[in-house]
DNA sequence: ATGTGACTTCCAGTCCGTA
DNA sequence: GTACGGACTGGAAGTCACA
């Protein structure tokens, strides 16, 4: 059980090595910065949905098999 | 073809009417505020994934329903 | 080729109202 | 019950330099 940022990270970090790119060749795909597509895949921060839409176009897939399932994710509430 | 905000507050107000919830109810059992749920719906916010799967959470299905499809987004690149 | 710190701008999200 | 507005705070978006 991770954090919801963190399997989104991880999920797209996976996707993005099945295509063989590089997060450079990614971010520039995505019209992103580098260094921010960088901290996604580590999970340091909470993209919009506009973000990950704009990700799965990059990565030639729905949004959805880019999301987590609820039961995956650490809830945030006690 | 509609933008992604609102497809996405269009599908989280029919889940909500399937679920005979007001926009207060839903507002309150997603931990947000009842103004900003209204918002959501009229698709005049970019929510967060994390608000996202807060809303799910609450409409007691995963995200992945609750998203549009990449084609019936309107492209917000040329 | 990626991680990280420092930074600015802008919008996600709250709280107050009115109709 | 819902739409809509203004004012506000924290944090997402986006960039750069350097390791």
């Amino acid at each position: 059980m991770h954090s919801l940022p963190q399997l989104l990270g991880a999920n797209i970090c996976a996707l993005r090595l099945q295509k063989n790119l590089l997060q450079d060749g990614l971010a520039l795909l995505c019209g992103l910065d580098r260094s921010y597509m960088g901290r996604i895949e580590r999970g340091e921060v909470n993209i919009t949905v506009e973000t990950l839409y704009q990700i799965a176009e990059a990565l030639g897939c729905e949004p959805a098999p880019v999301l987590p399932l609820k039961n995956e994710v650490i809830s945030s509430k006690s």
